[in-house]
DNA sequence: ACCCAGGGTCGTC
DNA sequence: GACGACCCTGGG
């Protein structure tokens, strides 16, 4: 495959480091340039911002334009976004400036499932590693500027692990998750087909819900971070705890405050943009 | 050396 | 609903 690259002109919300750096991805990694290389579906990319410019070049299985367009959700507007936010309270204000190029990427579904059930208690060096391990033992190989890189298996390529393989790649007590989910898929007994499909947020968090390892915080990674890409759900970690408590409830023993509350104090605040609200602020939170 | 936390979930009570 | 257990790794 041919080599391409297109360039994004004065994009606005566009900042590489924000986006890859957010936590909504694991397979992004920096160069010495401080451009980012990664891979997505069967696509290698490098992205690096020049100037105002968002230069891409990679090897695509079809026209990087419309690649790219969808995975890095250029047709939506988070200026607009961004003020609707903005004004919604200071500590949010400050937020967005601080991370104010962050994207929500188009994540296949399949992928973002199995990365976020390894994510479960656990930390960011060790699911990269673990995903990278998986890639490199199951997927396919991807030659690009004499350097090997692996896209993430599909269902039918992961099934051939067993859980002792997963166990000898690093995944702890989640290799029967994995390996149980990856089953459920790959018969259909849940089809990622049909759940793309279905209109109902809620049907499709009751289906996700019932995957092995998937629990409620997994599944609105995944409702926010794939392609279903709804952005009026709130994952609730220790980091997004903490940071409502700081701003919003301020009571001693963070790990005391109910769920229910944070969820309604995210909803009535930040309504249907309670996700990206949720990205702009944990990333504050974990950086600054 | 030892302890603890890390983008939680599951089984049990 | 609350609680402990869970595999493994890096940092104090």
């Amino acid at each position: 495959m041919e080599e391409q690259e297109i360039v994004l002109k004065d994009v606005k919300s566009f900042e590489p480091k924000h986006i890859f750096e957010c936590g909504q991805c694991f397979r992004w990694n920096t160069e010495k340039d401080g451009s980012y290389t990664g891979v997505f579906g069967k696509n290698v990319a490098n992205i690096n911002k020049i100037n105002n410019d968002i230069v891409i070049k990679g090897i695509f299985e079809g026209n990087a334009k419309e690649i790219c367009n969808s995975y890095f959700d250029l047709d939506r507007s988070y200026e607009e976004i961004k003020r609707k936010l903005s004004s919604i309270d200071e500590y949010l204000k400050e937020s967005i400036e601080y991370g104010k190029g962050i994207r929500l990427l188009n994540q296949d579904l399949w992928e973002t499932i199995i990365s976020f059930i390894i994510s479960a208690n656990n930390n960011i060096p060790r699911i990269k590693g673990i995903i990278e391990r998986i890639s490199k033992k199951y997927g396919k190989k991807i030659i690009w500027h004499n350097k090997e890189y692996y896209t993430f298996p599909n269902e039918k390529e992961l099934s051939m692990a067993n859980v002792q393989d997963l166990r000898k790649l690093g995944l702890g007590f989640r290799d029967i998750r994995v390996y149980n989910t990856t089953r459920k898929i790959m018969k259909k007994e849940v089809n990622l087909d049909e759940l793309k499909k279905e209109k109902d947020t809620k049907k499709v968090r009751d289906i996700l819900l019932s995957l092995d390892g998937v629990g409620p915080k997994v599944a609105d990674c995944i409702l926010l971070f794939s392609d279903l890409k709804r952005l009026d759900v709130f994952p609730i970690d220790v980091w997004v705890r903490r940071v409502m408590n700081e701003l919003y409830i301020k009571q001693e023993d963070e790990s005391k405050v109910s769920k229910k509350l944070i969820e309604k104090i995210a909803y009535d605040k930040y309504g249907n943009l309670s996700g990206i609200a949720q990205q702009y602020l944990f990333y504050w939170k974990r950086e600054a």
